[in-house]
DNA sequence: AAACCGGGGTG
DNA sequence: CACCCAGGTTT
């Protein structure tokens, strides 16, 4: 991991927003091209915010990108482009909360904070034998409260890297190697036979299924976009027009969509294809999506505020979510890279 | 305190 | 399928 013991504050940073609820193998590829495209955080407050999404996308939870941006062009402006170094500065920036504060702090200017991650909760739950909820409020004081103590201010940036690693490593969220585990005589939920009930989490998410139409345009070698600037799942991606709906069939809606939201004039269009249907699971909602393909004649006027029609070159240049993606690049032929 | 925010890997 | 991932922000 390029990024272990890495000094430079804005490397550290970059790589710490990217690993948020991301596993080191799906964000290593995503951390090299920011690396490469920006070497340093004045480069990255220079970039637009569409080439910077580009290089995010498919990466999720794109709110990280937005903060990053707003981040780069923050310490450019109000800190002479040099990272803050204490930890109650490095709070305050956007998309940097108590882990990835004390991830900088420590590692980046030997600070003695301790990170409280997946791995922490874990590892002291079960070593402890804490069976508080570790998404409570409480939970959340006492596992801090706990890391902090255990720390070695000597060392804070050794000891966070440590005891993530263990938690990566050894005490793993399923099979755990306890046979090696150095805490295998002292560990509380191993010798109360409580591995698999550690940690304890309370909130069970629940998932709802959304329903979305797509209607893919082309006129003359363009396609039809517009962005997503409401509040909801992919903000500030970019789509093909859509209609929402509560089921999967929509029956003659869709030429009325087209009529209607659009705009269009009546009979100057047909749908010439509908795919079947494409099923993204995400963590919270469950998409299912169908394609209509349009065809214009020569009369159809096509709207509109909020939309603009792209060449297939600079569709390729701005993010798209995975599943639309996926979509342009099996069903329409249009790869991405 | 609870809801919301992606995508992928693993067993 | 459930669970988890070097979490954070908004309501």
């Amino acid at each position: 991991m390029p990024w272990k013991g890495e000094k430079d504050a804005y490397r550290i940073w970059l790589s710490e927003i990217i690993l948020q609820q991301t596993r080191v193998g799906q964000g290593l590829d995503y951390y090299n091209r920011f690396i490469t495209h920006y070497p340093s955080i004045a480069d990255l407050a220079a970039a637009p915010d569409d080439a910077v999404m580009k290089l995010w996308e498919g990466l999720g939870y794109y709110s990280r990108c937005r903060n990053l941006m707003a981040t780069a062009r923050y310490i450019v402006a109000h800190h002479n482009g040099q990272f803050p170094d204490n930890y109650e500065d490095i709070i305050s920036l956007k998309g940097v909360g108590p882990y990835t504060a004390a991830a900088i702090a420590s590692f980046g200017f030997n600070r003695p904070h301790a990170v409280v991650d997946g791995n922490v909760y874990r590892v002291l739950s079960r070593v402890f034998g804490i069976d508080t909820p570790t998404d409570s409020t409480e939970g959340k004081k006492q596992f801090a409260e706990l890391a902090q103590q255990l720390l070695d201010p000597k060392i804070p940036g050794e000891y966070n890297q440590a005891i993530m690693d263990f938690g990566a490593t050894v005490c793993k969220p399923q099979s755990p190697l306890c046979g090696n585990c150095i805490f295998h005589d002292i560990c509380v939920a191993r010798k109360q036979n409580l591995i698999d009930q550690l940690p304890v989490k309370t909130k069970k998410l629940s998932i709802r299924a959304r329903y979305f139409n797509y209607f893919l345009i082309q006129k003359g070698g363009k396609m039809l976009i517009r962005q997503r600037r409401e509040k909801d799942i992919w903000q500030d991606l970019y789509e093909f027009p859509l209609l929402e709906s509560d089921a999967v069939a929509i029956g003659k809606k869709p030429a009325a969509f087209l009529e209607k939201e659009l705009g269009m004039r009546k009979n100057s269009f047909q749908i010439t294809q509908t795919s079947s249907c494409f099923i993204r699971q995400l963590t919270h909602q469950t998409i299912k999506a169908v394609f209509f393909h349009v065809q214009l004649d020569e009369t159809a006027t096509v709207p509109h505020l909020g939309f603009s029609w792209v060449s297939q070159d600079e569709l390729k240049k701005l993010a798209f979510p995975r599943l639309l993606r996926d979509y342009l690049e099996r069903e329409v032929g249009i790869k991405s890279k």
